[in-house]
DNA sequence: GTAGTATGTAAGTTGTTGCTTAAATACTTA
DNA sequence: TAAGTATTTAAGCAACAACTTACATACTAC
């Protein structure tokens, strides 16, 4: 959790989860969605996001696809269930739910 | 809410939010609970929290009395919401696909 | 195979962060 | 008033984080 709140304070990175929250994008496709900096600097992020558990990756041949990975934002959101209940104590559920659903079929 | 999560992505100053979760506490009997940092290490962490939004500050004479403040650390859940909100939608119906699919696999 | 595309890794630079000790501020009390 | 207590501010430092350019890897397609 603490791995995930930190790679989450960081707004590049943040953008990055936006982009990749409902469909696989590729590194290439997420670098062009940053002009301003590099795509090295990007892939940084990527791996950091990766390691903190917030993003799943796909190889598909020469390119790798990212997603984000809800059960690792779940996991960082349980810091603040635990502060502050009410409106986030649901998240950690769905993730697992999505999480469990995703695996089976 | 970028500075909130930046607050929060410290270990010290969360552990400092919970202690300060129900109660107004002193800088002083904060910085007791931390033997492994100094105390000015503290009063430091204590700014950043006020800074961010997450900590309400009283003074009474001599001392400041610290208590988490709940709305701050509402708006830096934002952003874990708004990863959340949209696809819920999408969950209920690849939820209800999958369980009108799987009679017949 | 060679050339080209997609991506990651290495090494180095710069700014930021979290800490320290020393000094300053602000209030209380004798 | 002076001495004591509670706390913050200042200055400096070592560790880290986010970037850069240059190079390496891995796959695709001629």
């Amino acid at each position: 959790m603490d791995e995930a709140l930190r790679a989450v304070a960081d707004p590049t990175r943040r953008a990055i989860l936006v982009l990749v929250r409902d469909e696989e994008v590729s590194a290439g496709d997420i670098a062009r969605g940053f002009p301003g900096i590099s795509r090295p600097a990007v892939s940084q992020h990527l791996r950091i996001l990766v390691t903190a558990g917030l993003l799943d990756v796909r190889r598909a041949g020469n390119r790798r696809f990212y997603r984000m990975r809800r059960q690792g934002l779940a996991e960082a959101a349980t810091f603040f269930e635990s502060m502050w209940s009410a409106p986030l104590n649901r998240l950690k559920q769905v993730a697992e739910e999505e999480e469990s659903a995703e695996g089976s079929p």
